[in-house]
DNA sequence: ACCCGTGTTCGCTG
DNA sequence: TCAGCGAACACGGG
């Protein structure tokens, strides 16, 4: 699932579902999901009551209170993973890994089919003290984007600027998808070296990579399942809502004339239109 | 059977 | 020391 505007999806949901709800159970199954792996660690979420709901790119961080003493989850949801809510009864969705049972009679389940994801109780609710987010650089969404930072850290950079853009110190948040969507925007092939992008560029950059992410989140918005959950690309019914992800071999939507193109890079498929991004 | 997949981390290399 | 790159992780779906 989640690139920033779906983390920012599961953060406006927890917010809605969990603000003021005190955890009366828990539970999780074994797997490599609990970070450090033992079950019982969630234990400590137990008659906790949550009151804040942040993210930071892709980091979920959700604090919550017990006797005056803070505790925190930190949830990240890796490839496929969602957090889904359900009233206490019914039976778990496909793939929960953990779930926190709230006085409101509902239970929020962690579900992660391919178990990238990964979640971790964090004493205090220091979440400064992760490794997980030591290093992340600003998210485009909460603090914008400082030009002359990127501009500087691109100029320094060798590799092609979709594989830039993955790396989570340069920008916390944009994923595989977006990073495609915020150049075809910008308007620049995905092959160019970083440091031969120029301040105008760097510029239309900038702006694209945050149109794309408000353009995606506004998506989620409008695609709100009966749960509550995002219906998302690969689910039937849903069409693709991006301008050139997952659309190799179609017209290119911005100049109407080329065709968009798949390649891959560092493994993974960048998708880009050889007429309008030059 | 084979290839593909919205992410991160590890180990190797130059 | 470090940027860059491929593999690994795990489990489906086409």
């Amino acid at each position: 699932m989640p690139e920033l505007p779906e983390v920012e999806f599961a953060r406006r949901c927890w917010q809605r579902w969990a603000s003021g709800r005190q955890v009366t159970a828990v539970w999780a199954a074994p797997s490599r999901v609990l970070r450090p792996g033992k079950p019982a660690a969630l234990g400590a979420l137990r008659g906790a009551t949550f009151f804040r709901f942040e993210r930071r790119g892709k980091n979920l961080l959700l604090a919550a209170r017990r006797e005056g003493a803070l505790v925190g989850l930190w949830s990240h949801l890796g490839m496929t993973g969602k957090w889904l809510r359900r009233a206490a009864p019914a039976p778990a969705p496909p793939h929960a890994r953990a779930r926190l049972v709230l006085d409101d009679g509902h239970a929020l389940h962690y579900c992660d089919m391919r178990l990238f994801g990964r979640l971790r109780v964090v004493p205090g609710a220091r979440f400064e003290t992760l490794p997980e987010l030591a290093g992340l650089g600003p998210d485009p969404l909460a603090e914008g984007v400082d030009l002359a930072r990127l501009r500087a850290r691109l100029a320094a950079g060798r590799a092609p600027i979709k594989l830039a853009l993955l790396d989570q110190r340069l920008l916390a948040g944009i994923g595989n998808i977006q990073a495609s969507e915020a150049l075809h925007r910008a308007g620049i092939d995905p092959r160019r070296r970083a440091r031969t992008l120029g301040p105008e560029e760097v510029r239309r950059l900038a702006a694209g990579i945050r149109a794309s992410l408000r353009a995606t989140l506004s998506e989620f918005e409008r695609a709100v399942g009966p749960d509550g959950d995002i219906r998302y690309v690969e689910e039937p019914g849903t069409a693709n809502p991006f301008a050139v992800y997952d659309r190799a071999g179609e017209r290119c939507r911005r100049c109407r004339q080329g065709t968009i193109r798949r390649i891959v890079q560092g493994g993974r498929s960048s998708f880009f239109c050889p007429r309008c991004q030059g």
